[in-house]
DNA sequence: GCCGTTTTCGGCCCGACTGTTTTCAGTCG
């Protein structure tokens, strides 16, 4: 069983709790497990066979014996009891907007229903504004929220798209007269995978002047909620947006606030309590009552004396106690990057020429390049041959002599690994290769067992360099192969193979939970784009992120070397 | 239910917004 299944039973323990009327600190504590479950990059299992369970924050001694009863019978009696009393409908009756734990117990005790079908049906013959606390607004509320959730079904949104978008909005909120600064906040700022809305900040002493500017904007479909500090939109094309204007002089505080995670913040504002300090999104508050306001976020910190704590970090997976150790580590940067290891030109499946993709790559100030076209097998992508392999070096060592000294065009390849874990090239023309890249396309779906087994294969070719989107994962439409990372990770430490993270915002993978692992495990990796085009580069950014909410630094990372380290190091190889 | 630079017991972040209320409960982030 997974972290993530393991994590997802406790999130539903925790809303059947709520739903109960449990005290709220205990349907806290349990959600608070599951999310450091989540959190863990070992496999929880594995931490219970070496009876360690209790070292995870937010795990004690009753959900320690929870999860031991799940891993040793396969069930955990207590969740088992909790689904026949609670009816499981309620749970995703929660996720509509405006139904919390108390409402969603209403119309259960008060109704009998049990599920959004019945909750939905109620809502349009009228029958739920009757009911203590209800009226006519909330109940179309509520099937307004049903009918956006069943519309919301495919779920998040991924980088690739928010981004961009919330690049137009801010560029468009800092033309508005009477704003100073406006930016990106929320899980995008920390750039997690997918994003659920987009939360913008603006800084601005006319707050009113400002938001109704904003709403006026011709994309917005529909306002959900508006106040003088927050309003809450929906696109015309279903993206969900909030915006925060705060006065310049607390725009430090507001964007600390905008962003979260929401357990960053709570860690920060209680260790500013610790310090006679109330924290919220308008500043600090002594016991006095005076304030300390703070311009910057970094201020924020200083005053609790942290140093500041980038964005991609703010999960609650132990920077907050790094930084009070003085031990935040020193992460990645886009800059930091001197050559991209993973392209594709139109001798495969990509959209332009060698010369194209090599000049595009000069000019955004890359030293290097590996052209890394598919290999045979794969035969949708107009995979090489061998022969076509030796063509096209001959054009990659003409090419290379009008690029000049200054930037080095390699002929590798992304080889693929065939089912039964061989690669799709013989050793001899995998030697004659300067750096390869051995990814996985097909039968992801085999076994644990044997994928892995496939990859471990992989990496022990003493030719393979790389191991391109190790997962095979496409966010939202395909599921990770199901893999012994762990054993990969080891094999890969010991074989000097580095791990890529592939900064295609639709793979991400490794995500930053394995990047930070592998990592840890002693594993180097390399940040590429997978560009099929000139536009593609730009996706590097994306990887960064990953990166860096896996705590990943420069020297962690094989293509921030310079052109002469990586030749060094390609001689090392070799 | 968890946890310890106030504590092994008694705490556990803070405020905005909405709709239903005549001062507040519920939800959200």
């Amino acid at each position: 069983m997974n972290n993530q299944e393991v994590a997802q039973i406790f999130e539903n323990i925790a809303d059947m709790l709520s739903i109960k009327g449990e005290i709220i600190y205990k349907t806290l504590a349990y959600r608070r497990a599951a999310d450091s479950i989540r959190a863990q990059s070992r496999s929880v299992e594995d931490i219970w066979r070496d009876g360690k369970l209790k070292d995870i924050q937010g795990v004690g001694d009753a959900i320690a014996k929870k999860m031991d009863a799940l891993f040793s019978q396969g069930k955990m009696p207590f969740y088992e009891e909790l689904k026949a009393e609670v009816p499981v409908g309620l749970v995703e009756m929660l996720k509509v907007g405006d139904v919390g734990p108390k409402k969603a117990a209403m119309f259960w005790k008060e109704m009998g229903i049990t599920d959004l079908d019945a909750l939905e049906k109620a809502a349009d013959e009228g029958k739920l504004r009757d009911l203590d606390g209800m009226g006519p607004k909330s109940e179309a509320r509520i099937l307004e929220g049903i009918r956006a959730f069943r519309r919301r079904q495919t779920g998040r949104i991924s980088l690739g798209d928010a981004w961009p978008t919330a690049e137009d909005f801010l560029a468009r909120l800092r033309d508005i007269p009477g704003v100073e600064a406006a930016e990106a906040a929320g899980s995008l700022r920390r750039w997690r995978e997918t994003v659920g809305d987009l939360d913008l900040l603006v800084g601005s002493s006319h707050p009113d002047d400002v938001m109704q500017a904003f709403l006026d904007f011709p994309e917005i479909g529909r306002v959900l909620g508006q106040g003088e500090t927050k309003s809450s939109v929906e696109l015309n094309n279903g993206l969900r947006m909030q915006i925060w204007v705060h006065p310049p002089e607390r725009f430090g505080s507001a964007l600390q606030y905008a962003t979260g995670s929401k357990e960053h913040s709570v860690k920060l504002r209680e260790w500013a309590l610790k310090q006679g300090l109330s924290l919220s999104e308008h500043g600090f508050k002594r016991d006095d009552g005076t304030e300390i306001l703070c311009a910057e976020e970094a201020n924020v910190y200083a005053t609790v004396d942290l140093p500041w704590i980038p964005p991609e970090l703010r999960e609650d997976r132990g920077e907050v106690e790094a930084a009070k150790a003085g031990v935040l580590p020193d992460l990645v940067t886009l800059e930091d990057i001197r050559g991209e290891l993973h392209a594709h030109t139109d001798w495969s499946d990509g959209q332009l020429t060698l010369e194209e993709m090599a000049r595009g790559a000069q000019e955004s100030g890359l030293d290097y390049l590996l052209i890394t076209d598919h290999s045979q097998s794969l035969g949708v992508t107009n995979g090489l041959s061998e022969e076509r392999l030796r063509s096209q070096r001959q054009a990659i060592d003409k090419l290379q002599s009008k690029l000049g000294d200054s930037f080095r065009l390699y002929q590798g390849a992304e080889v693929e690994i065939l089912a039964d874990g061989t690669l799709d090239y013989p050793d001899d023309v995998l030697k004659g290769l300067d750096v390869v890249v051995a990814s996985l396309h097909t039968s992801l779906r085999q076994s644990r067992e044997k994928v892995t087994k496939r990859l471990l294969r992989a990496i022990r070719n003493q030719h393979v360099d790389v191991i391109g989107h190790l997962t095979g994962r496409l966010i939202g439409s395909r599921d990770a192969a199901d893999l012994d990372v762990e054993a990969i990770f080891r094999e890969a430490a010991e074989h000097g193979v580095i791990l890529e993270i592939n900064s295609n915002p639709e793979r991400l993978d490794l995500n930053d939970v394995h990047a930070r692992r592998a990592v840890e495990v002693g594993c180097k990796l390399a940040i590429n784009t997978d560009a099929h085009h000139l536009d593609h580069y730009a996706f590097r950014r994306y990887g960064i992120g990953t990166a860096r909410r896996g705590w990943v630094t420069a020297s962690d990372v094989i293509n921030t070397l310079s052109m002469k380290d990586f030749e060094a190091w390609r001689a090392a190889r070799n």
